[in-house]
RNA sequence: GCGCCUGUAGCUCAGUUGGAUAGAGCAACGGACUUCUAAUCCGUGGGCCGAGAGUUCGAAUCCCUCCAGGCGCACCA
């Protein structure tokens, strides 16, 4: 709808230029929004203001000329108004409203789905932790909130492909394998002292407890190099599984799990450092490999061959962000926790080194979750495994819960967790507002049925029998649902769907308890029970999107 | 020291790439169940948008300088 009124407005300012009664030569970046002030019309549009430096006139007197040459082909505006500095303000037909009703009836599961990506190939890599011990709450925003831009672009019309790159080639992993070989001598009765530097978690020890069940003492004897190799491997894969299922629990799932050693598969991260090296993004100053990436606005060089020959972690990035492009993907998502955000700079130097936009990496920074305890900062650490795990959030909060709480604010703003708080507040969590909703018109509906009132469709209404303040305000609501939608995919800010959905379920509520949608009054029950199945529609669609359930009893 | 993020009601946060009188939830207080679910609703109070200066018709939003908190500044990932 903002979009059809924005580009009527945008005729009407062609028309006025083409019969000379506005001299500008083309339309400024223009707004056409909902006013806070539902007095301030259905739409406004401050076109009339960004024109008058340009044009050199009064910003109202501008507006008038708008006004009184608008086209209008769909015949939707029922009046405009000029206010304040020069607003135009909309007003628009009570049937514009209604037909939305229609078009939700037709659209279903499809209301709100997009074609701004035009199937675009898009990819989204979340989570990637190591897996050197199980995901706790830090993952779960960064978890969340990719599972939910990946949905986003998805319902834009993209086509988006999730992944998770383990990274399971490095130092961390052959600490794991050591940790693991400790706890598994120290089970079999060792004195061990056991080194800061390894990871202290319970975990370790059940990974060596099931080593020593399967295959009792014999890697005691064995060369000590390739028993942590060997361990490394069994945990790596042991966790690894685990992660799989605390992210399917937290209702993420992945279409592709790419390993780090894949990269460096003939020789894969050699020959692309050769074919930079040639292209001179590479030097060497006699020990190490530079990459040059102060070319491309880094502060300063990075190394990519170590002194000792083995790569960073920024070469095998490098190789990997271009295997992602050239399995096709064209616009690349990364989310990553905000302590990583000195990373950036870095990254974009090594793809466009590679030939690519800058643009078509987008990194979105979660900030990292402050974890409390009844007020009391948590040491989060894996190393010392110190932390609440993911599978405990899920256990006590609930997954809807948590995810809610997670996708309810913007990625970038710091967030208090304070799990007794959580637990405590569970029974008035915002996520219960919206499933009270769904869950209520789910029980109208059906008191209907039991009465057998069949549920009418469109054609079986009259819409000019739902006249109600809060009538319109739903329906009007719910026209907006789309373009929250393109909003939100827009910018990748997943939060704007939860404030929309408050705001349609406090409306909803707030109605129900004013009126009865079932009553002796059959036309009107009727008119009101439709309604009642396209909110359903929309709270589902975005309830879908948010990967929330929506619960038809509570 | 340098860089990035944040600072809005008592608390947690929105504020649609500069718009009209700055909003919501929680907490507080007062009301509403003989009714399609009271996990709800109705009402009341609550603000120097961290501070200061600037840009213009107009600033919570943009520029600059400070202050406070968080996170980075590896041949770790």
């Amino acid at each position: 709808m903002k979009i059809k009124i924005a580009k009527l407005v945008e005729d009407t300012f062609r028309n006025c230029v083409a019969g000379g009664l506005i001299s500008a030569a083309n339309l400024p970046y223009m707004e056409v929004e909902v006013p806070g002030n539902p007095e301030h019309g259905d739409y406004a549009s401050n076109v009339a203001m960004v024109l008058a430096s340009q044009v050199k006139q009064n910003p109202r007197k501008i507006a008038e000329i708008i006004q009184a040459n608008l086209v209008d082909p769909e015949n939707i505006i029922a009046k405009t108004q000029i206010a304040g500095p020069g607003f135009l303000n909309f007003y628009l037909k009570e049937s514009v409203w209604q037909n939305t009703l229609c078009v939700i009836e037709e659209q279903k599961e499809e209301y709100g789905c997009l074609d701004i990506g035009g199937a675009q190939k898009v990819q989204v890599e979340f989570v990637s932790a190591n897996p050197t011990g199980p995901l706790h709450i830090g993952h779960a925003r960064g978890a969340v909130v990719g599972d939910v831009i990946a949905n986003l672009l998805k319902t834009a019309g993209y086509s988006v492909d999730r992944e998770y790159y383990i990274n399971d080639a490095g130092n961390q992993m052959n600490n794991l394998g050591k940790s693991v070989l400790f706890r598994y001598r120290e089970l079999l009765g060792e004195k061990i002292e056991f080194p800061e530097n390894c990871y202290q978690g319970d975990y370790i020890k059940h990974v060596a407890q099931d080593i020593i069940e399967k295959a009792g003492s014999k890697y005691l004897a064995q060369n000590e190099e390739e028993t942590i190799r060997n361990f490394t491997a069994i945990a790596g894969e042991v966790i690894l599984a685990e992660i799989k299922d605390d992210l399917r629990d937290f209702g993420v799932m992945f279409d592709y799990y790419f390993s780090e050693k894949e990269l460096y598969k003939n020789d894969g991260v050699a020959k692309l450092l050769d074919s930079l090296q040639k292209q001179e993004f590479i030097y060497s100053d006699g020990e190490t490999l530079w990459f040059k990436t102060t070319a491309f606005g880094d502060e300063k060089d990075r190394v990519v061959v170590r002194k000792n020959g083995e790569p960073t972690y920024f070469a095998a990035d490098i190789a990997y962000h271009l295997n992602k492009y050239s399995r096709g993907y064209k616009m690349i998502i990364d989310i990553w926790g905000a302590d990583h955000h000195g990373y950036m700079p870095r990254l974009w130097a090594g793809i466009q080194a590679l030939g690519q936009e800058k643009e078509s990496l987008k990194i979105i920074l979660v900030q990292l979750v402050n974890l409390l305890r009844a007020g009391e900062p948590v040491a989060m650490s894996t190393r010392s495994g110190e932390f609440v795990t993911l599978r405990e959030v899920l256990d006590e909060v609930g997954k809807d819960a948590a995810r809610y709480n997670f996708l309810m604010r913007r990625s970038d703003s710091h967030l208090d967790f304070d799990l007794e708080v959580a637990k405590k507040q569970s029974n008035e969590n915002p996520v219960f507002y919206v499933q009270y909703a769904y869950a209520r018109i789910c029980s109208i509906l059906k008191m209907a049925e039991e009465r057998d009132i069949a549920l009418p469709t469109y054609k079986d209404i009259d819409p000019y029998l739902l006249q109600e303040t809060d009538e319109i305000k739903l329906m009007k609501i719910m026209a907006r649902y789309p373009e929250t939608i393109y909003g939100a995919a827009r910018t990748l800010e997943p939060h704007r769907i939860p404030f929309y959905l408050n705001e349609l379920a406090g409306v909803f509520h707030s109605y129900y308890n004013k009126n009865k949608v079932i009553s002796d009054n059959k036309e009107l029950t009727a008119a009101r029970l439709f309604m009642m199945s396209t909110i359903r529609i929309v709270l589902q669609n975005a309830l879908k999107i948010l990967g929330v359930g929506s619960p038809e009893k509570m």
